[in-house]
Order: C-alpha cells, then structure tokens, then sequence
DNA sequence: GCTAATCCATAGCAGTGTTATGGCATACTG
DNA sequence: CAGTATGCCATAACACTGCTATGGATTAGC
C-alpha cells in the first residue's frame, strides 16, 4: 500500500528552512530551487509534500502563526485582567515586528483561504478571552457591545493597524507603541474602567515585561 | 539635444492599462508583457518611461494614492466637524474596500519608500485636519494626547486596521462598518466628546452618505 | 539636407514555478 | 524468502517572468 513513506522530518525540514527564509529575506527570498538546495533534496520533494508553492507558503504561514500563538501563550493571566490584556497587546506587538515578514506573510500577502482562517482566528481567542475576563471582573461596565468577540476586534484592529502602518513605514516604531498605549487606554475608559483602576492596571503590566519571550 | 521625445500619453496609457490590472486581478495581473500587450507596444516602452517593473509599481502606488484622495475630497466640510470626520471615515472604507487590490499594492505589498512616503502621508492629512476641527470647535476638550495627528493616527490606525483585516477575510463586511462606528465612538467619546452632540452628528453624517462617490 | 540623439521593437539571457520521466528504495504478497 | 508493485525523489524540459543588448526608425537642431 505504501511503500517508501515520504519522509516526515523532511516535510518539518523544508517547512522550518522557508520559514527561516521568509522570516530573513522577505516573501521574495522564498525560492523553489533555493529551499531545494538549503535544505540538499530536489525540487520534487516539495510537490510530494506539499503539491506546490502556495501550499508551502500556507504551512509557512500556519509557522508563523504557531509561533505567534506562542508568544501570546507566554503571558499568563493573573488577577487583574487589564493588565493581562495590556501585556498581551505589548507581546503581539513585539512579535509582529520583530519578525516582520512572517507577519506581512501571515496577514498582508493576499486573502486567506477557510484553512488559515481557522488557525489565524485561533490565535485570536486569546484575545477575546482577555476581553471576556475584564467584562466578568466588571472592569468595563460600560461596554457598548458587551460581547468580548466585538469589542476585542476593535481592540485587535487598533493593534494590527498600528502595526502594519509601521510595517509600511508609514509610522516610526516610536510612534506605534505610543498610540497603541493611548488608543487602547482610550478604548477601555469608554467602555467604563475606571481611570485610576486602569493606571494601576497599566503600571503593574509594566513590571511584567519580563515574561515576553 | 532631445530628437523623438517620448509620448507622455504612452506613459499615462501605461500607467492607467497598469493600474486596471492591478485592480482587477491584483497583483499577479501586471505583467510587463501583458502589459505592452494591452497598451499596444514592447516592453521596452516600460523601460524608457519608467526604468523597471519597480518604478511602474511605484506608479501605480501613486495613482491608487490619487484615488483615494480623490474620494476623500469629495467629502466637503461642514460646521459639524464631527460629522464630517465619520463621512471621511466612511469614504476611507468605500474607497478602500471597493478597490481592495489597489488598496493593498498601496498599503501592504511592502515597505514604502521615500517617494510613495510623501504621497502616502499626504492623503493622511485630510484626517488630521479632521481632528483638528474637531478640536478647534472644542469638540474633544480630554483629547489626551492634544496633537491632531497623534490623535488621528490612533483614528487611522483603527480604520486601517479593519480595512486590511477584512480584505484578509478575517473579518466579515458587516462587522468592519459596525466595528468602525463602534471603535471610532468610544474613541472620541474618550476623548470627550458630548454622547448626544456624537449622536447628532452621526445622525447628521448619515444623511450625507449621497455626497460619497 | 544632414547629423545626431532618443524612443521603441526584436531577440536572447537568467531566473521563476510546474510537469513528465525514470531510477530506486521500501513494504506488502505469494 | 523472492517477487512485485508502490510511492518518493532526482533529472530534465516547458512556459513564463523581468531584464538587457542590439538595431531600426523618427524627429529635433544646425
């Protein structure tokens, strides 16, 4: 039936040396013959495991999410959700942009298919499930929408647009993580924190960015 | 000195023929074969006017650019800047949205350079005049940061955010608009604007949404 | 009318992803 | 245990990409 099984580190291996190069070079690093040669197999054996290109380029992109998935598993969640959800933005942040073209990889080369859809909303959870513990501590009783998915998609939507304006140059690093600190403060004291819960909140996330990978 | 100067209507041919490829079958349609193709001519014809497929690209960039500025000049200033400040909105989400494949070689096929940076920034201003009325009108008296532009970045960043998150289908259309209302609301609602002067004003902008092309 | 300079068409080069072919190691079968 | 067949991967060719060298045609300036 199946004789001469393809060879599964073989598979890991060529997946592992595309992320490498994308991750190093950008999406045009990303070569056929030059993944062959890096990692010493023929061209063929891409097609065996993966069919084509854009099938390798999707298993990239389901790295990349791994990977940022975690880096947002590292933070742990304590007693004070806001300040969970603030360290949370900063760990998104930080892997963003410093593996910039595996996240221009991820969300910026073209629509996603229903498969990466999956893994890319996935990661996304997290997100929600911080929102969701600060509506259940009250911290946010003024929501407008009081489901967490709504409101964590305004708050993931600040996020990802600071950071690929950063990506395209069009905001200095500086200016991002400022804005992402104001436009999210801004967004919670609308939904109701208290302002003086929410510096606390913010000044006790400040000493956890120890936990960032 | 200058014996056979080169059709400047060739070039705005190329650029236009360039453009429409682009738009309508994204990135992968502009070709430069395909391109002389359509326009008529040889490829050496991109060469002359442009020096390479980059420099057409960038082109391209600049007409998108032009586009989107065109919309957004559409939208005439009125004595309720607020309201003025959700049609912009409005229109930055239908230009971007109706014209997705333009809307991503502009913004996300790649770091910007110096030129496109100036171009790019330029729309921008449209948005930090925006706030700037508001804030002159005494609209926005907690605006913690008091600059316009840090302000309307965190504005764009929030659009923006939404806009490349649904071309990337991560979000549905319904919920981008909805969002966009929603987050653009507790922002300036955060940054002190009166909820029933907002809501007058939404209300106000509603009825302008004939004024968008 | 001549000269010179510039634009553009033709053809070829190195590179891309993809596919057809074949050798070969492996797992099942008698 | 031999034989077979099955699926993996290496080789080579194909159509395509952007790019460049060359040359013909056309126009501006004297």
């Amino acid at each position: 039936m199946s004789p001469k099984v393809a060879d599964p580190t073989l598979r890991t291996a060529l997946i592992e040396a595309a992320a490498r190069l994308v991750a190093d070079e950008g999406k045009a690093g990303l070569t056929l013959r030059r993944l062959a040669g890096e990692v010493g197999t023929s061209t063929m054996a891409v097609y065996t495991h993966f069919g084509g290109m854009d099938e390798l380029r999707r298993a990239v992109r389901r790295e990349g999410f791994a990977r940022l998935r975690a880096h947002l598993d590292a933070v742990h969640e304590t007693s004070d959700p806001v300040a969970d959800l603030a360290v949370l933005g900063r760990a998104y942040y930080i892997s963003a942009t410093e593996n910039p073209n595996l996240y221009r990889a991820m969300f910026l080369d073209g629509p996603l298919d229903e498969e990466d859809l999956g893994t890319g909303l996935d990661t996304f959870l997290h997100l929600v499930d911080g929102v969701a513990r600060c509506l259940a501590a009250g911290r946010l009783p003024a929501a407008s929408p009081s489901d967490p998915a709504e409101l964590a998609v305004e708050l993931w939507s600040l996020e990802h647009g600071l950071v690929t304006l950063q990506l395209a140059h069009l905001l200095p690093p500086a200016q991002a993580l400022d804005r992402l600190a104001s436009g999210a403060r801004s967004l919670l004291l609308a939904w109701g924190d208290d302002p003086r819960a929410h510096a606390r909140s913010i000044k006790s996330a400040r000493r956890r960015v120890g936990e960032l990978v």
